[in-house]
DNA sequence: GTCTATACGTTGATAGAC
DNA sequence: GTCTATCAACGTATAGAC
């Protein structure tokens, strides 16, 4: 009994040892086919074979192409939403906007398929994440469009539209990321290396506070 | 034989016609297409549906849909020279630097998909552009640098890092076009209304001029 | 859990009547 | 120049042996 339920138990640790490590094989290799192509352009075939599995097994593991993307898609979402939550560690403008941009731009660099399937899924008119954008996204920004909007009533930064700034926000650290391959080619076909990387990061935030009437600190 | 040439002419300017005319019907379904679903995604049957004509109408004009594809891109890249060309209107660059904002603005809300069919074939790595990046886009962003430089040299602006404000510019101009449906969920599901994408555009100007030390004016 | 073989729909492209 | 019919190639998904 003991021994059955020991072995039941390595049985299963085992079973589902294999199942996480191949799903988490599989889901990494979905994120980068799926960057490059997109929903419809993405086969299976290709998702396969970038994992190095039969095409048969990734279908065991996700039974369709579908319910692997918004697998994908969920991974996604969740990385966002590690990043904004550094917008919160302070109650300082400066320091919560340098923070946030700084997250944003690490992640761009970390994670680069991650922000190119949330740029094709949002460029097709995101119909997988259609909910998760209102349900998650809208609140969070409404929230922080509030917070902004009190550091201007106290005369802490420049009267500017919030929206106008999470979207420059958005779109310049995102662009290191989904533009990365016209990056290189403006730097001599090389990708941005770390010191140069770092040094964008200083830039971005240096434009974006000074354009905000926000001093240079933290 | 006047009548034959003349009758001969005629037939060949109606042929003319019935081409360019479908040519671009097909175009212009091709660019939407395109840049909801990118290249291996969009079908040429969507595409000849969206067009109004039959599948095997579209191979006529359009052999294959690579071909077709990239004539897209080639107005796509034609239709970013254009707005490129207004950094050069004048040499003071707080007016040029409104100016070439502004009509990237005005690019994003015009011409949507063009925007988007740049993104996506920038996202699966510019195999299309790839010349177009290096005989056309390079030479224009050196160009330009030198002439940022020589501003900053000359103390009209701040020292900051040409390539990261040119980055930044791309990236929020073009967000407007490629991100609109994210955009559209965070403005209570309705698209920017044009005082909205004026008051947009007003601040992506305010904030960026005033981020890299130049006085509002023009 | 793994993998070969295969069913069955879709897609790019063409043939050939009009 | 238009369009229906068609085909070979490819794509998703599954069956069934191991």
């Amino acid at each position: 009994m003991t021994n059955a339920s020991t072995a039941m138990a390595r049985k299963t640790n085992s079973k589902r040892g294999i199942r996480e490590s191949n799903e988490l094989l599989i889901l990494e290799a979905a994120e980068q086919v799926f960057a490059e192509s997109g929903f419809k352009g993405a086969t299976t075939d290709a998702i396969a074979r970038q994992a190095g599995v039969p095409k048969a097994n990734l279908h065991y593991y996700f039974s369709t192409k579908e319910i692997l993307y918004n697998r994908v898609m969920e991974d996604v979402c969740s990385h966002w939403l590690a990043a904004a939550q550094s917008f919160d560690k302070t109650d300082d403008p400066s320091t919560a906007l340098r923070g946030y941009i700084s997250a944003k731009m690490e992640q761009a660099r970390k994670r680069p398929y991650g922000s190119r399937v949330w740029a094709m899924e949002v460029l097709r008119g995101a119909p997988a994440i259609n909910s998760y954008l209102h349900t998650v996204l809208k609140p969070w920004y409404e929230e922080r469009t509030k917070k902004l909007n009190g550091w201007i009533e106290a005369g802490k930064m420049d009267p500017v539209d919030p929206q106008a700034l999470f979207f420059m926000i958005w779109a310049t650290t995102q662009h290191y990321a989904d533009f990365a391959h016209q990056i290189s080619v403006l730097n001599e076909d090389n990708n941005l290396s770390d010191t140069q990387y770092a040094r964008a990061t200083e830039q971005v935030c240096q434009i974006i506070l000074k354009g905000v009437g926000l001093k240079q600190q933290s």
